[in-house]
DNA sequence: GTCTATGCAAAACTTTTGCATTTGA
DNA sequence: TCAAATGCAAAAGTTTTGCATAGAC
């Protein structure tokens, strides 16, 4: 696989380095993790990588378009591959659990607001919560 | 007016003070709120409230049903009172806007969640994140 | 050799907690 | 009276920032 992204950075006049590498590594590999659960990752590979490079990473790789972020309730957001398939997110307030639903389930609500509103929803970043099957 | 949540709060033990009537007051007549607005607002009807207690409050109220919060971005969260009408949020990216619409918006969303998941959906943290007519 | 990125430490924020004191009932 | 609530200060957690140094190109 060519790192086609290599060529975005230094297009940008950013750099490649392997701190870099490691923390989109991390997030392609843990799908959902906090800063905090990603740094730990990259640490099990390269010791010493700090909390605040990844802090700077997240936001470069945000910034090129290579990861997003969610919020999944409390204070830390999680990040994933921005190139993942879209999806939506259930967070079931009784037991935690983190559900992923394919976008068409709110295709309907997607179209109403930009019909009814002209609003243009960022369907990746949007968040259901309430209570699964098991918990209500 | 009759305080019945006056009676709500003795019947459970809890005690009725000026902080707490101070902040259902100030989420009352705010709308949305972070705990640090909602702080400052107490503080200039009675100087030195505590940060901590206004926490300790909205928790307090929230776990009585009289307010709820929801994050509408970054890390704040904002309060509101239960009471109000039901609402989604959508938050425009590009002005920072802050729209409440009636939730029969969602409600094919919710029926589909609830049908084919069996997911209930807590309508009133709802919160869809986009571009609005003007920002798109 | 440049100029960017990193590590480190400290700061800035937000939220929580322990404890002595105050206060509602 | 006396348990609950508050204020205060300190702690804990998260994210940001300044700066000297390391490292990509």
């Amino acid at each position: 696989m060519v790192e086609t992204w290599h060529e975005e950075l230094r297009a940008r006049g950013y750099r490649v380095t392997p701190q870099r590498q490691l923390v989109l590594e991390a997030v392609t590999e843990m799908g959902h993790a906090t800063p905090e659960e990603i740094c730990s990752r990259v640490q099990e590979t390269a010791r010493g990588v700090n909390i605040s490079t990844v802090y700077r990473t997240l936001e470069l790789l945000e910034e090129l378009g290579l990861v997003t972020h969610t919020h999944l309730g409390h204070g830390a957001p999680t990040y994933h591959l921005a190139s993942e398939a879209d999806h939506v997110h259930l967070v079931c307030r009784g037991c935690g659990e983190v559900t992923e639903v394919a976008p068409d389930l709110v295709h309907g609500l997607v179209s109403a607001l930009d019909e009814q509103l002209g609003f243009v929803t960022d369907v990746r970043h949007l968040t259901v919560f309430g209570h699964c099957r098991g918990c209500r």
